[in-house]
DNA sequence: AGCACGCCGACT
DNA sequence: GTCGGCGTGCTC
């Protein structure tokens, strides 16, 4: 086995390549190994997939150094790797870099330096080659992405080339070192008996004031058992590094480098845990008995299960969660707990730490990469034994992954919508698949899909069914008190009557009159408005002229604090905003008004309302700095505010026991969208709010407002009944022959021009049309519903069939966005 | 990602 | 006649 295949990190490189091991690193590199190789002209960095003794070619290039001792990858990850990118079509290259951390995965450079060769005249030279020489001729040599940063939208790289072929320039191709590293302090510790320092104590140094420093440092090392920071030694005694080296010198003390871990969790650790919120002391429900026995006993199976564990809000699910880990532990395997953001779920988080203290790593995004890679290796190393963290975290490199959590499974959060694009949730099972271990798909709200999986029966099951675990009943909940009846009562409330009645405001006259009851008995309310901003669109009353972004052709939205005093209008697309028109730039006329609602709006009708009510918004808006999750659900449930008014974020797992009454201002919101998943995310988002209400003893009910009452998607999210929903929507999914029917791909052209958008994806119908199947149709080319974003036009085709995605032979075609499976066509 | 090879338009 | 546009294809 002297030959190792690899992917050659280049995230758009899709193949494997063959390289000969040199006699150095014979033995020394497998699966997984983070080498660098050539590549072409170029040094990159690569993945080892495998060793193999015949490589396919019969001209291979060395294997130049390996980069880190120990795999970057289990083999458990590359196989992931593998299936991932034959499911989704993306590029092998792409799906490693998923799993490597950022900083470690480093790409190809150039570096570019003088020649030395005399210069003629320089302005002979044009302009970008003189900046350039200008540039070098002050700092030399520059990294290829160095100069990136002088010459911002210019290409400079022509230029170059030009100045390299006369002799000007010289330029090497370079790959950089990780850019981060371990992270190492510098400590102490005593190297001699106490009595032995005491002893020395007196002959430290020539002055007094030298021989004090260094016998209080001596001193402060006997009282501490073992190695400390150097800086607690200097804060402590007042010496310094050379007193310290002294000291090590005599062979007093050692010195020592320490390698430390960047630790997340240090800031919440400190805040103090609750010590509640360990695993209920009572014994669980029959239920959850059920469901926790099925989850231990697959352990032990030879194929463990997927399973799909539906339980309604506050049903218990996260006590199974945390049991289940437990159980997973104890066999000396490691979890993984997904879930869809993080700063969302602090009680699920929490619940875990405190159970599992020192063993568990949290994954996001507002890590730095240095904790980030520090997460990564002593996950590694097997430090950690439960990672927490969104859709990412699933690709750290457990070596014995036993059991895999998704909690709300039917969470778009999971699909990276974005390239590369991949689910989470189809990667989770896969990988539980690949390494033995159990997965779990948690939901109040499951997808069609899942539902559907699970109770599929025969050899289908055995293909791709999820096994069924339900906890029906709500539970006493840690954080909650007495026993806890059903759902909370919903009332649907027809806004026509209210407009009929000359009540034009957004708030019903019961929904009102339920706010300000649930407020004197200081009791909370949410308020749920599927929308941003203050009004939804700004239109002429004369011609119907909406303002749109001349970017993206989308209705801007008005936002009070945008654009100067009167505020402005926003494109929730790309971003740009401007003034309000004074007059319609269709017809001139004055009659230019704002029409809608948002979750602004609802606030300030809120106050309007009930001048005494604390009203806290929680959107998109409100929570772009750092920690405003967290910062504002603490806030709330601290009762610090009455009524908080959110969108979307509303519906994701919220403990909040002293909420009451929740108001739905507006459920129609998105039924009438042309994708087939909307009404289904509808349905989802609407009992997940609803759910929302009434997590303890005190109650709840919800209000919920509509213009369609008579809509049966409304209907059967009032009565909280999935049950109808999934065989209405299950029907229609069938007749429309539509997942989980029918498997969707979606290719997506993008462009500047529209005709040229337009064009491009003709001619790809026309192929799809050629090689297609009986079985498989097109719908379409049509423009995106989003059809343009940012100033690019956007075109689609979306293929239908038993297996759209194989139409693509294993490629995405160059310049298109292919989704296989996608969870929207908007 | 680079870079080479390759085939069509405006210039020393 | 060449310089150079970016289309296509390859890198073990």
């Amino acid at each position: 086995m002297e030959y190792v295949r690899v992917v050659v990190n280049l995230p758009s490189v899709s193949g494997e390549f063959d390289y000969h091991l040199p006699p150095a690193l014979l033995g020394r590199v497998n699966t997984g190994h983070l080498v660098r190789v050539p590549f072409g002209p170029q040094v990159v960095q690569a993945v080892v997939l495998e060793l193999v003794s015949q490589p396919v070619v019969a001209q291979t290039k060395d294997v130049q150094e390996l980069i880190d001792p120990l795999p970057v990858l289990t083999p458990a990850q590359v196989e992931l790797a593998r299936s991932m990118a034959a499911h989704t079509l993306n590029p092998l290259a792409a799906m490693v870099e998923l799993m490597l951390p950022v900083g470690l995965s480093q790409q190809a450079d150039v570096l570019f330096s003088l020649a030395g060769k005399p210069i003629g005249a320089p302005q002979q030279f044009p302009e970008v080659q003189k900046r350039l020489l200008t540039l070098l001729g002050e700092k030399s040599p520059l990294r290829g992405r160095q100069i990136d940063r002088h010459f911002q939208r210019v290409d400079w790289r022509k230029a170059a080339q030009q100045l390299v072929n006369q002799g000007v320039l010289r330029r090497e191709s370079i790959l950089p070192p990780p850019a981060v590293r371990p992270k190492f302090i510098r400590t102490a510790q005593l190297a001699v008996s106490p009595d032995e320092a005491q002893a020395a104590m007196p002959a430290l140094g020539h002055t007094p004031a030298t021989q004090q420093r260094r016998a209080r440092a001596l001193r402060f090392l006997v009282d501490e058992p073992s190695a400390v920071a150097v800086t607690w030694v200097y804060a402590e005694s007042g010496c310094n590094l050379a007193d310290l080296q002294e000291l090590a010198e005599r062979e007093l003390i050692v010195l020592l480098e320490t390698e430390i871990f960047r630790d997340p969790l240090g800031k919440l650790a400190a805040r103090g845990l609750d010590d509640q919120l360990t695993m209920a002391k009572t014994s669980l429900t029959d239920d959850q008995e059920t469901a926790l026995a099925a989850i231990t006993a697959s352990f032990d199976e030879e194929k463990p299960a997927a399973f799909l564990l539906y339980g309604v809000t506050g049903s218990g699910k996260t006590e199974i969660y945390l049991r289940a880990t437990a159980e997973a532990l104890r066999r000396g395997k490691s979890v993984f707990v997904l879930v869809p953001e993080i700063a969302i779920t602090p009680q699920v988080v929490r619940r875990f730490l405190v159970n599992f203290p020192g063993q568990v790593g949290l994954a996001h995004s507002g890590l730095s990469d240095g904790e980030r890679y520090d997460t990564w290796r002593r996950a590694r190393s097997g430090q950690l034994k439960v990672i927490i963290g969104p859709r990412s975290a699933l690709f750290l490199p457990f070596a014995r992954p036993g059991l895999i959590l998704v909690d709300e499974c039917h969470d778009n959060s999971y699909y990276q919508s974005e390239l590369p694009f991949y689910h989470a949730v189809w990667a989770a099972e896969r990988y539980a698949q690949i390494s033995g271990a159990v997965c779990v798909l948690g939901s109040a709200t499951p997808g069609l899909k899942e539902r559907y999986r699970s109770r599929l029966a025969g050899p289908q099951a055995q293909r791709d069914g999820l096994r069924s675990l339900e906890l029906p009943h709500r539970f006493k909940t840690a954080a909650g008190g007495g026993g806890l009846g059903d759902l909370p009562p919903v009332t649907l409330l027809d806004m026509r009557e209210e407009l009929k009645s000359g009540n034009r405001g957004i708030f019903s006259r019961q929904l009102v009159e339920a706010l300000s009851e649930t407020l004197e008995r200081g009791e909370q309310a949410i308020l749920y408005l599927n929308r941003r901003g203050t009004a939804t669109y700004v239109f002429c009353r004369d011609c119907g002229y909406v303002m749109k972004c001349s970017r993206c052709d989308t209705p801007m939205t008005f936002h009070t604090g945008a654009v100067g005093e009167t505020g402005g209008l926003v494109c929730h697309r790309c971003g740009n905003t401007r003034g309000l028109p004074n007059s319609c730039p269709a017809c001139k006329s004055s009659q230019i008004r704002t029409y809608g609602l948002g979750s602004e709006k609802v606030e300030s009708e809120v106050v309007a309302l009930l001048p005494k009510a604390r009203v806290l918004r929680w959107d998109w808006e409100t929570t772009r700095e750092k920690d405003a999750h967290e910062m504002i659900l603490s806030h709330f449930s601290h009762h610090k505010a009455d009524v908080l008014v959110g969108t979307q974020m509303l519906a994701k797992g919220l403990d909040l026991p002293l909420v009451t009454l929740v108001g739905i201002v507006l459920a129609d919101v998105g039924l009438t969208l042309p994708d087939p998943f909307a009404t289904e995310r509808t349905f989802q988002l609407l009992t997940q709010v609803a759910g929302r209400a009434g997590r303890s003893e005190r109650g709840g009910r919800v209000i919920m407002q509509t213009f369609m009452p008579e809509n049966p998607v409304i209907q059967m999210a009032a009565r909280h009944d999935f049950e109808a929903f999934y065989s209405w929507e299950m029907q229609n999914r069938r007749s429309l022959g539509y997942p989980p029917f029918y498997n969707l791909m979606r290719l997506e052209y993008r462009h500047n021009d529209s005709a040229e958008a337009e064009r491009q994806t003709r001619a790809m119908a026309e192929r799809l049309n050629r090689e297609r199947g009986p079985e498989t149709e097109l719908i379409g080319p049509v423009p995106c519903f989003f059809g343009k974003i940012n100033g690019v036009y956007r075109w689609q085709i979306v293929v239908r069939g038993p297996n759209p995605a194989a139409l693509m032979n294993g490629r995405v075609p160059d310049g298109w966005r292919v989704e296989v499976e996608p969870v929207s066509l908007l």
